[in-house]
DNA sequence: CAAAATACGTAACATAACATACAGCGCTCC
DNA sequence: GGAGCGCTGTATGTTATGTTACGTATTTTG
């Protein structure tokens, strides 16, 4: 049963011409105001000619095009008039990507709220404070959060390295660590014994570790300066880290806020070597 | 101050004639829908003629009445970007984190809203038959990200490959690729020039392509087979990603679910032999 | 009460929007 | 490798939309 336009045109898309493929595609992307404009913008807009455009109407039924801009419009006019279908799918309930989406944002909201504005400030600041240098590393998934924290904190700030490849390789480059720096850790279950060691030695050295992990806390909480436990539960075999994510871009955005003044200087500099 | 055209009528409603104020009260009847439609339209709606609409419109400033239209269709756009989600978490008003993890919740919906379970599903499809290879690569900020699905999707199929290393590196692997094959990329603002050249290139070695990228469409969209449009915004200097990790996750827990059956010795096969 | 000014609708016009015919190109299938 | 089919864009035609001019009705003011 299909109900929205946007639902025919996704049942649909699978067996149009290249051309219309990307009519459908533009319109879905930011559906429907794309549509209710005129052919001519919609046309430009998805980079096809005009009658390509009207084709793909015709193909979705519709006898022409201001036909097509009125089911648009009525189907916006629904919308509008009840702000609680405004959510979500209302009728996907019941659907494939529903229950994923609702635990990740449960675990999103579960995060936040053991979180207090002070922690994350007080991480900020850290990060922020350029005493030292930064070094971020990650676990068999979490690596590559590491990775993209690592480059955005790269941008705003110098001494800041992902540290990447073999064991061997990062464990080394202890020798460059010191009580001034700053160790950030993602470590979710199954927590990786070669993480924990290299942690530990980091301690040692008097690193200070800010660690990321779930709820059951990775055994290197125990060296850890500051800990981030995120939700990670959905339906499924493995692990969501998509709480973390959305806590590391936070953590951008707050030491971004920080250093404003100096990174905007820094993101200038940066601009001109291109 | 006057940000809405909606408050800009019932600020001059007062200072208007009859026929016009009968015009502009059927607008914010069913506000702006009927501003939508062609003056006719419009002018049957509230019961005046044509040029009493187009005076109407005039008097609110502006030259004619498709610039009127534009206005209406970019408060619209505005709107339906940034559902007013403060309903949600009520008690977290004035906080700090507040307006990024909002931001990022909005966003999660959005992009889902716009993404049909049958699209999802016939990625996962396409992801799960194994016919032949798949490539993943991404952009300056979203490399992780495909690092990301790479690591999960390599667990439970073989020949799953994350490009990495310099642009020569992943160039020359174009060769390994034909049409069987699948390539995920992940490009949002400011779209590489090097990625849209490699992805072309792709394209006409007939691979298919799997784009994740932003709602303003990387230029790629134009080679991709299927294009995922994430909403990016957030209060920040940089772009959020937090909605195309979310959309990665749905899909690799989709996939799982497909190869199952498979999957599973695969898994078993790993175990053994740590 | 009269006269002027303003508002409104009818009708004709110009413009730009949608629709269609056609030719070139690429693709697939023999 | 060749023939056929199907998709796409250019160019042209046709519709209908927005716009303007003008006459009539209505209200306001002296």
């Amino acid at each position: 049963m299909i109900s929205s336009i946007a639902e025919l045109i996704s049942d649909r898309i699978g067996a149009m011409p290249a051309g219309e493929r990307r009519a459908a595609q533009t319109l879905i992307a930011n559906y429907p105001l794309t549509g209710l404009k005129t052919v001519a913008e919609f046309s430009a807009a998805a980079g096809v000619s005009s009658p390509t455009i009207l084709r793909f109407v015709a193909r979705l039924g519709f006898q022409n095009y201001p036909e097509f801009q009125s089911a648009l419009q009525d189907e916006l006019a629904a919308q509008l008039q009840s702000p609680a279908s405004r959510t979500l799918n209302p009728d996907s309930a019941g659907s494939a990507v529903s229950p994923m989406l609702e635990a990740t944002l449960d675990n999103l909201r579960e995060t936040f709220r053991h979180l207090t504005d002070k922690q994350l400030a007080d991480i900020a600041a850290r990060l922020a404070e350029r005493r030292g240098k930064t070094f971020l590393i990650g676990g068999r998934f979490t690596d590559p959060l590491a990775r993209y924290m690592a480059a955005h904190l790269a941008i705003i700030q110098p001494d800041v390295y992902h540290l990447s490849g073999q064991e061997s390789i990062w464990r080394d480059r202890l020798i460059d660590m010191g009580k001034r720096d700053v160790l950030v850790i993602f470590d979710i279950r199954r927590y990786q014994e070669s993480l924990v060691r290299f942690a530990e030695k980091a301690h040692h050295r008097g690193v200070q570790i800010i660690l990321f992990t779930d709820q059951w806390l990775s055994p290197i909480a125990r060296f850890a300066r500051h800990v981030i436990a995120g939700r990670t539960a959905v339906p499924s075999a493995w692990d969501s880290s998509a709480a973390l994510f959305v806590v590391a871009e936070t953590l951008i955005g707050a030491v971004t806020r920080q250093l404003e003044a100096a990174g905007a200087k820094r993101i200038r500099d940066l601009e001109s070597l291109r």
